[in-house]
This record gives C-alpha cells, sequence and structure tokens, in this order.
DNA sequence: GCTCATTTCAAACGAACGTTTGAATTCTTT
DNA sequence: AAAGAATTCAAACGTTCGTTTGAAATGAGC
C-alpha cells in the first residue's frame, strides 16, 4: 500500500494519449465517471461510491490512484484545463508574432481565448462539453481548495491575456482594464456553465441551447465591444446611481 | 409537534421589518446565520449543526421552524431576492412611465436592474454583501432544487426585463438578445460571486476589490457597450473562429 | 516457477450528516 | 392560577460519507 504522498505509476503513461486498442485502465476510468458527475452534482454532492460504481471499479481505488477526493477533483480540473491553457498561450503567441508588433484587436485575443475552449467541446465528443461545464462550476464553487487551485492554474494565463489587451486598449487605465477582464471571465465562465440556466432564461429551442460553438460566437462581439467602451473615468456615469 | 407541512406562526410576524428593540427570535437568528455560512462554504458543505451553533439555537429548530434544509435555503433566498425583483420591476416601470410611451436607454433599464441590488449592499450593513454573494453562487450551483427555485424566482423579471430591452434595442433580433441578456446576468452573477477570485484575477487592492457599488458602475457601461454593439447576423464574424 | 511489487477487492472504520422523538419549558389565553 | 398551545431542548435515530485495512489477485523480472 503506497503512502498518500506517493502517486503509484500505471504502466502505460496515461496522462499522453490513449493508445489504439487499449482498454481504459481503472485510472481513466475514474477520470471519465468523476468528469461526468461532479459536473452533474458538484464536488460536495458527488461520492467516492457513485463515482467508482459508475466507472466500474473498486470503491478503494480513488484512495489508491489519487490519495483523496479532493487531489481526484483536482486531477479531473487538470487533464484538461492545463492542456487548454498551454493551447491559449501559444495562440497568443502565434497572433502577436503574425501581428510583428502592432497589437491585436479585442476580437482577436479574445479568439486566442475562446478557440481552444471550443476545440476542446469538439475534440472529446461527450467529456469536452461536460468538461466545461464543469470548469464554469468550479469557477463559483466556495471550496478554498477549488479556488486556489483554479488561481494557480490560470496564473500565467491572466497575466499574458492582461498584457495583450493592455497593449490593445492602450487608453483604458490598467485598474480598469482589470475590471474588464474580470468581467469577461465571468460572461465566459457563467455561459459555459449555465447550459440548463440558459435555457430558462433565454427560452430557446435545446437544439439552439446547447450549441457551445454558436454560444461563444456570439459571446465574443459582446464582450469585445465591452472592452473598447470608453473609460467611465472620462464619462461620468453617476448620475445613474445616485437620482433612484 | 408540527407536521412538515404546517408551518409553525411566529408572535411577530418577522418577514416584515424588525421592531425597534424586540431581541431576534429563533427564526430570524437561523436564516442570519444560515445567510453567512452558506454564502461561505455553499449549500452542501453547510451543516444545520454549524449553523445552529452560530445562531446559538437547538439544532432541531431548523426542522421545527423550515421543514428541511432544503426549505431553510429557500427562505434565506426569498427573504431578500423576493423584495429585490419587486423593486426592480417597479424601478423598470417608473422608468418607463417618465419616459411616456419612449424607449429607454440600455443604462437605464441596467440601472433599473442593478440599482436595488446596490440598495440592497448598502441597507443591511453586513447581511446585505453576504447576500448579494450568496445569490451569485446559486446561480452557479448544480443542485436541481435550487436552480428550479431561482428559475421561478426570476421568470417574470426576466420577462419585464427582455421586453424593455427588445423596446431599447429594435433592430437587435429576438434570439441575439436573449443571448445578451443572458450574458448579462452572467457577468452580473458572476461578479457578485467572485469578491476572492477577483482579488486574484485583477491584483487589485483589498478596500477596492470589496467595494460593490464601485464594482457595479464599472460594469454597466461595459455591459450596456455589449448590448448596443451591431448584431453578429450583419458582420460575419465567422473567420474569427474557422482560420485556427 | 518463484519472487516480489503492483493492483484489486470485500469489509469495516469512525465521524458527520439530516431528521425525529418525547419530555421539558415558555408563552398565550382565560 | 389553570389550561392549552407553541417552542425549546438533549438525546438518539438510521444513513451515508471519506478513508483505511489486510488479504486475494494480477502483473513483471529473473
Amino acid at each position: 500500500m503506497p503512502t498518500s504522498s506517493i502517486q503509484p505509476v500505471t504502466r502505460n503513461g496515461n496522462s499522453s494519449p490513449q493508445r489504439a486498442l487499449d482498454p481504459p485502465d481503472t485510472k481513466s476510468k475514474i477520470l471519465d465517471a468523476a468528469e461526468e458527475l461532479f459536473m452533474e452534482y458538484g464536488f460536495e454532492a458527488t461520492s467516492l461510491r457513485l463515482i467508482t460504481t459508475a466507472a466500474g471499479v473498486n470503491l478503494a481505488a480513488v484512495n489508491y490512484h489519487f490519495g483523496s477526493k479532493e487531489e481526484l477533483f483536482q486531477a479531473v480540473l487538470t487533464r484538461r484545463l492545463d492542456p487548454m491553457n498551454q493551447d491559449r498561450m501559444q495562440l497568443l503567441s502565434a497572433y502577436e508574432s503574425a501581428a510583428v508588433g502592432k497589437p491585436l484587436t479585442c476580437e482577436k485575443i479574445l479568439a486566442a481565448m475562446f478557440t481552444p475552449a471550443l476545440k476542446l467541446a469538439r475534440d472529446h465528443e461527450q467529456g469536452g462539453k461536460n468538461f466545461l461545464r464543469l470548469l464554469g462550476r468550479a469557477y463559483a464553487d466556495p471550496a478554498p481548495f477549488i479556488r486556489e487551485f483554479l488561481s494557480s492554474q490560470y496564473r500565467e494565463m491572466i497575466a499574458r491575456f492582461r498584457a495583450a489587451f493592455s497593449r490593445a486598449l492602450p487608453h483604458i487605465p490598467r485598474e480598469e482594464l482589470s475590471w474588464r477582464l474580470h468581467f469577461v471571465m465571468g460572461a465566459l465562465s457563467y455561459t459555459l456553465a449555465g447550459a440548463d440556466m440558459l435555457k430558462i432564461i433565454s427560452q430557446l429551442p435545446p437544439e439552439e441551447a446547447t450549441n457551445d460553438e454558436l454560444l461563444l460566437k456570439r459571446l465574443a462581439p459582446f464582450l469585445a465591444a465591452g472592452l473598447r467602451s470608453p473609460s467611465p473615468a472620462e464619462g461620468d456615469t453617476h448620475h445613474l446611481f445616485q437620482e433612484a
């Protein structure tokens, strides 16, 4: 029995793409089932017994392969989030190289943020969409270990994109840009997370409401317009809230 | 002992404003403690023992006064959400009356949405802010009973505001407007919920990051610009996502 | 085929959960 | 002061939770 600090090594490095006809190993079966169930019910409401039963593995396998429920959750997030954020930064770098020193447009920067998410939604037919919804919900989860994990996973990517937006929008003060970047992340995560709430609010036909690609194509122009809007420091908006 | 369907009646109607020096009754003490703890840890991770200990009441008091943990959570939300949405709709009606048939500006409509939330954040010094954060997190909670409750609470208000935006933005197709309204709700709820995530992303000084009022004053112009932006049906944006 | 590490398994652990109970206490009404 | 309803209380209910255990099964290396 391994100690909690020593992770057992599987025979095939299962963080790399799955080999041709290899039957999925226990670790992958757990990750797949956990991804779907965490997405469906949230972290606290999803029991290890539910996960292991769905995965067709023994209950003790989670603690053996991942150490604890929290570490399993982090493994579920890392598996797809880390490559996606790497893709985002590489895509941003490619756009910046192609622009040869000229600042990028907001749409281009947003495309660098959204395209890897869309690729994820397309590539893994079912798992990808599940993961995006899980990710969106994790943003709003109050559990400290989730928030700390996400902030560490996102810190580098956020810094890169903040710098890009800063060059694209030189007239926006640094502080105002931080707010707007936060709004962008909020609208994106909420949009990815809230497929069912979306149906309620927008009352759209379901086949439209579940189309993530179409959704993000509508979100990007919306956010770009907000990012480009004149800084409220110039145009005073106090009258909006002090009259009523 | 009352059955679960019969709610006991307190001696003072505690849904109305508290009388002068009345000591807070058990029901209110539970609601206050639950509001803060649900906000801090979420619904699943907050135990009734934690709530009743913080409130200084007996464990069984929750089931006696509210019936169950779920009904307590709904009571926490209803206590402030229902009046807030009523305020929103009344404010929108007042603006529409003052405009004598002319469509309102987006800023005006957004002011009708945000002002009652700001009033809530100011009035009840501590409880108001806690509630707004709790509300923002409830939007993203996967629990079915929470989502159904929120959608029923919001349906009427959303319909009223959709109609107002539709008059303000006649050139935006009905379906596109539904998306944008969803983005507005997403950015708003995420903004209200994510005070701590905000500090991480924006790296602002804490005394700024926790100022809800300043936050919403920056959010409204951002969203108004997005709402007013030309419909993507007119300007094709396919090139943004098909090249990479 | 033997050895030893790795993985799987059924079973149990102690703790914490939401809820219920029935007696004690408090409040209201007469 | 008596009576009855409303509320509070300590204690326990049965269930489920994440985790641990130690033996059984499976794998690889010699």
